[in-house]
DNA sequence: AATCGCCGTTTAATCGTTTAAATTGGAGTT
DNA sequence: AACTCCAATTTAAACGATTAAACGGCGATT
């Protein structure tokens, strides 16, 4: 019914000015709601528009613009629970925002990332949110900031960063872990977890050591395996026969504990009982394992919906301070640890009988 | 040390053309390699083109070309580790074909997932993995049919959609599971969880009544709940009041199991012996649990994988037939069901004392 | 009546890359 | 010497939206 010249190429604002009787000029101000057009040119614009299916063409406006309204998400890997959440977090306000993402999962592998990082520079991204892969080239710092991208790192530092930075306090977190242990009158802990050795692992690692120093303690026991339910669950058996001495265990986060509490139970043991073992993240399944996991809180939702934030605030204000913003890490004290009020209980009655 | 017009703006092939002393058509195909420029032209312009930190601009390029490497992931919701392992697979393949993935989550909401459509289609993606939220409007099928983009459809059906299509067979997965609980001896069978009546779910039910109705059993009992931990953790205590008989409940996934599971212990009951539970995905958490989950293998990742394949083989050849990939649902027994040899076991060396 | 101002619209240049077509400079043929 | 041929490179025209600057028309002012 309409004048389209050719049904195979989608109509650009020319074919909506022919139809309008209007100029392209017009249209495109028109569509965009620009005051100087006339309410009823508008109208017109935007029938014509609907008649001959207008499609915006977002590749043409970013050339012109310089600019995109994408952000990337540079991170380790998606199927990680915690990097989902915090994607999630993300997503939301970005959304919001009218922003598109870039999923950028690099599976660890630094060069990746640098592959992915040059990418989103070619897309000319308005922003990145980045959570550096341990391994990163520090040149990759002076780079970013040469492409002139607003962005806001994630998670781990890197040396002499000037981005923004959003995290966890990790290292309060076990500092907090290893007092509650302590105080339950452990008195030889492990660390168990953290292949690689970027900021989040060595946080970790300070926590650990400042608090079992603090109380006079060994705080040599340090395992660097990788953070998995597999490992932590294989685990379990080395550490029992090198060191059978050892009464709680310092997990990496979550996961590394749900492995190890199975590897308990295969030895015949019950974590919270016999061992006590604690995670880090608080995912959904620490609350109704058996004993439920005592942990830290690392708001991975909320931390993305930070970054998001704040990334959105640096984009508008490029020239502001550099923001920090480190979130408090919440003890939650469950069963896993024994003695603490919560084992024994109700949580498993299986085993009253 | 280089002549740069403007230490602002990023350079352009011209400005490595200045500096190479070529023109700029030289300048993007030396780039690209392409055998009509001589070797030594093709070294001087590389040279100069990091000389003069030339960053290529896909804007540009996406302009020209009609086409911009990126492929659109529609999914409900990045957190569910379902949607985060399956964008995994993808991501993986993505890679590798040198595409961009934009992460499009749209929160179980069809208004988001169509306004999430238009804006990838603004963006002239090469192609779209979509799975559809319950509520699609039918007539979206016809919308993306005309915006010619390659689309590969995911776990959930359309009416009349000519698009490609993987899946799992859920129903033959729930039928399988149906099958085990009857052999078992159980008389009084529930089906919990599913709260959207898209495909995924329909099948399943269609699985349940199938199995049921051949055994001649009650297949009505089919509770619309949210698919989560926490909905399934509180649902137990209904169903055991309302409906005292049932002695197996079949899950909608993995978490809805979970939460049944912690529900029976909460009520003083060991899942696996006085009340039996399935899964549907088998996530990680499925086989260290306690009992073990019995469950349905749903192969999120290598699904990823599958439509990732799928939708750059129609990308390559858009008139071959339609495809469709169906994933055989693979049934785990384990521990969760009783009387299957897994119970009691060495699984729960705890209860033994 | 001439001038000014203003509103709504159009003209035309621009963003950076790609590519069909034109051009240049040799080498090889007759 | 005049010709063709070919390889290597350049010219110039797209791609589609944006926007500064120009324009036309009309009402108000002097």
């Amino acid at each position: 019914m309409t004048t389209i010249t050719d049904p195979k190429k989608r109509a650009t604002i020319k074919d909506v000015a022919r139809v309008s009787g209007t100029s392209s000029a017009t249209v495109s101000m028109a569509l965009r709601k620009d005051p100087r057009i006339s309410e009823e040119t508008r109208r017109r614009v935007e029938t014509a528009a609907v008649e001959v299916g207008y499609v915006y063409n977002r590749s043409a406006a970013n050339l012109r613009n310089q600019s995109s309204d994408i952000i990337g998400l540079v991170i380790g890997d998606i199927a990680n629970p915690f990097f989902a959440q915090l994607s999630a977090g993300v997503n939301e306000v970005l959304t919001e925002a009218g922003k598109m993402l870039f999923l950028a999962s690099y599976n660890e592998d630094p060069e990746r990332q640098a592959s992915l990082l040059s990418r989103l520079s070619e897309q000319s991204v308005d922003g990145i949110l980045l959570c550096p892969a341990f391994g990163t080239d520090p040149a990759m710092v002076n780079t970013l900031q040469q492409w002139q991208i607003p962005c806001v790192q994630l998670l781990r530092t890197l040396p002499d960063s000037p981005f923004d930075y959003v995290s966890t306090d990790y290292r309060s977190g076990i500092d907090q872990i290893c007092e509650h242990l302590i105080a339950l009158g452990h008195r030889h802990i492990a660390f168990v977890g953290g292949d690689r050795l970027h900021s989040a692992t060595l946080e970790r690692h300070q926590g650990f050591i400042d608090a079992l120093q603090r109380h006079e303690q060994d705080a040599s026991l340090i395992f660097h395996i990788e953070p998995s339910r597999r490992s932590g669950r294989s685990f379990v058996e080395t550490l029992r026969r090198e060191h059978p001495e050892v009464s709680a265990a310092v997990c990496f986060n979550d996961v590394t504990a749900f492995g190890m509490m199975a590897g308990l139970r295969r030895l015949g043991l019950v974590p919270g009982r016999d061992f006590a073992i604690t995670g880090f993240d608080n995912v959904e399944e620490a609350e109704d394992r058996i004993p439920a996991l005592t942990t830290i809180d690392s708001h991975a939702f909320e931390m993305g919906r930070r970054a998001a934030h704040m990334l959105l605030a640096r984009m508008e204000f490029p020239d502001q301070p550099r923001q920090q913003h480190i979130l408090p890490a919440e003890l939650i004290i469950r069963g896993s640890c024994g003695n603490s009020g919560a084992l024994p209980s109700p949580e498993l009655p299986g085993d009253r009988r």
